[in-house]
DNA sequence: GATTAGGATTGGAACGATCCAGTCCGGGTG
DNA sequence: CACCCGGACTGGATCGTTCCAATCCTAATC
């Protein structure tokens, strides 16, 4: 619909539209904007001269003139080789497509990596975006505290660790929650000494999701003494560390705090001839493309992307409508994704 | 710089700045725009004050008044779980910094899926954007079609492949010479009969990274009687495939036209207790994040991605300032990315 | 029939930039 | 000295929309 447009000439405008209906600009603005304004037979007759001509309104007088843009920037980060964060893509599609409901789109854009701000300001000042989704709050929030200073609407995909207290609004997911998951999933497997391979300090979300062991150890009366380690996040450490610790044989489950980890703990174990699931469990965390196809299958923990994409959308909506509301936060639920190396069926064939 | 406004008043424009450094609108439009134009000290007069107040121009205005809007089109598809296209993210970051340099930023928008064109008209009626860059002309080009018959500016990622004669401008990776490069490494490593597991026919790239096998295996001297397998494109297929060719032990080596379908390969080794690299040797294709992280590493065939889209980014750029070029076409090496799938040495440890 | 209320519609004035057709000015030329 | 030239700069018009205040119209009320 709109695309049948009879005649290639000057792309038609509101005024060339108010003219062959016989109304002023004003009432095809308001049929586009207010139809309830108008009379049903003038919208009708309005309506079909935008169909007959295929109008479609020009973004940019009406950015000017109400100064909004209908588009929502994104600072795309590099993903870093070799490690699984390309979920990303899963949830910027997501994002993509709960924009475009509301008549928004998402425009990317990119800054130097050693400064967070790079880049905000300036598709803000020329007006270029409405708002902003912020999906890096791992390291602090200087892009919150940036655009909350100048007054720009935002929401983050992350809590603002740094400052609970932060009144903007956020999506986040229960880290600790999912590995508390993975834990009890791995406790009622039978394995009642469940190793943690988290990061090292300083990264907040590994904290959180590291707390979620510890629940569920406790809850277990487990004792976890030993059985927390920190590493880096690769497959080669994450091999080392697990060799490690399968020197003693009593540890036979992993709960880990990333795929990319728990991927090196099945390298581990496929070099000690241990067979996933039934000799050892093994639990990542993100339920990446990489748990999806590494032999024989690695459970993991599930982020709902796709719905913190939706939450986004609501409270950038919410934001930009100047609706506030009480306490703009959302923290949704993961699941697990079970797959062979939690499982004692047999596996090939 | 610029970012040191003093006062949070209005937006600054580009009138108030006239007024402040005493000079006309269209001074201070060509101080931006053509400074060439300016004499020495009002172009210095003008920029002091610009930067005093911190002025960004307009982009609404702007794009108003010149009809484009620096930004370019990308219809971003959704990514399918379990295969392992997320190499796209590799690609659209790129492109982003590409882009970034011209000034011009990337507006994602999704469409119906069932209808490769939804989307594409709405934003180029509404003047949103300036060009769009299409990745996926795997399925014939419609855009391409519709964009053309339309006069609007656009870049594929993909030669097109329906219409060899097609004018416009596009970037491709030689898929043939990739598997060749596949191919050759295998041959090389001993293993004499080397299998091809490949997509269903109907994939235009698909056939195009086969032939670069069977040309390599002629080449050789070869025999690719029987070798040649088709399958969708996922890991039990590519698994079960593989069992099937390993009845013939002669069969030691295996070129696919995907990482998925690699990893599936391996798979069926682990089942079989065939050590990868030693006993035979697997070559995935597009170095996606499964190839470096399955055990114990998937020998790939890498896209050179990020050329491509600085290419792509040229060749927008190029068609944007109407220098049309004679033949605006690319065609870029792949090279391979060697992992132990394919190395003869101990693997572990 | 004059008055009024309120829904439907209108036309001028922005929004902030660039385009275009000048004007101003200083210096070289006949 | 009149004339012309070209570089530097200016001011109105314009892009296509929405805002705003005013006007028109219809039907109900007194």
């Amino acid at each position: 619909m709109g695309q049948n447009r009879r005649h290639a000439g000057p792309q038609p405008t509101l005024a060339s539209v108010a003219e062959r209906a016989g109304v002023s600009r004003q009432t095809v603005s308001n049929a586009l904007n207010n139809p309830e304004l108008l009379r049903e037979d003038t919208l009708a007759r309005v309506q079909a001269v935008i169909d007959e001509v295929g109008y479609t309104p020009n973004r940019a007088a009406r950015q000017l003139r109400t100064r909004s843009s209908h588009m929502i920037g994104l600072r795309f980060e590099p993903a870093q080789e070799g490690t699984s964060n390309a979920l990303m893509d899963r949830f910027v599609h997501t994002l993509v497509e709960a924009t475009a409901k509301t008549g928004h789109h998402i425009v990317l854009f990119s800054g130097d990596p050693a400064d967070p701000l790079d880049g905000y300001d300036d598709l803000l000042r020329s007006t270029a975006v409405d708002a902003f989704v912020i999906t890096d709050t791992y390291a602090g929030t200087p892009q919150a505290d940036l655009l909350a200073r100048v007054g720009a609407p935002f929401v983050t995909f992350g809590r603002p660790w740094d400052d609970p207290g932060a009144k903007h609004p956020w999506v986040d997911v229960d880290g600790a929650r999912g590995a508390e998951l993975a834990t009890e999933h791995l406790l009622a497997a039978g394995h009642a000494r469940v190793a943690w391979l988290g990061w090292e300090k300083g990264s907040r979300i590994g904290e959180d999701r590291r707390t979620g062991w510890q629940r569920a150890m406790a809850a277990a009366g487990a004792v976890t003494a030993g059985l927390g380690v920190r590493i880096t996040d690769n497959v080669d450490a994450a091999r080392m560390a697990a060799h490690e610790l399968l020197e003693d044989p009593t540890v036979t489950g992993f709960a880990c705090v990333s795929d990319t980890i728990g991927i090196g703990v099945l390298h581990a174990l496929a070099e000690r001839g241990l067979r996933p699931g039934v000799d050892v469990g093994v639990v990542g965390f993100d339920d990446s493309l990489g748990a999806q196809v590494t032999w024989p299958g690695l459970t993991s923990v599930r982020q709902p992307l796709e719905q913190v994409a939706i939450e986004i959308v609501e409270l950038v909506h919410t934001v930009l409508s100047h609706k506030l509301v009480e306490q703009p936060a959302r923290m949704l639920e993961p699941s697990l994704v079970v797959r062979r190396s939690t499982q004692r069926s047999a596996v090939g064939g």
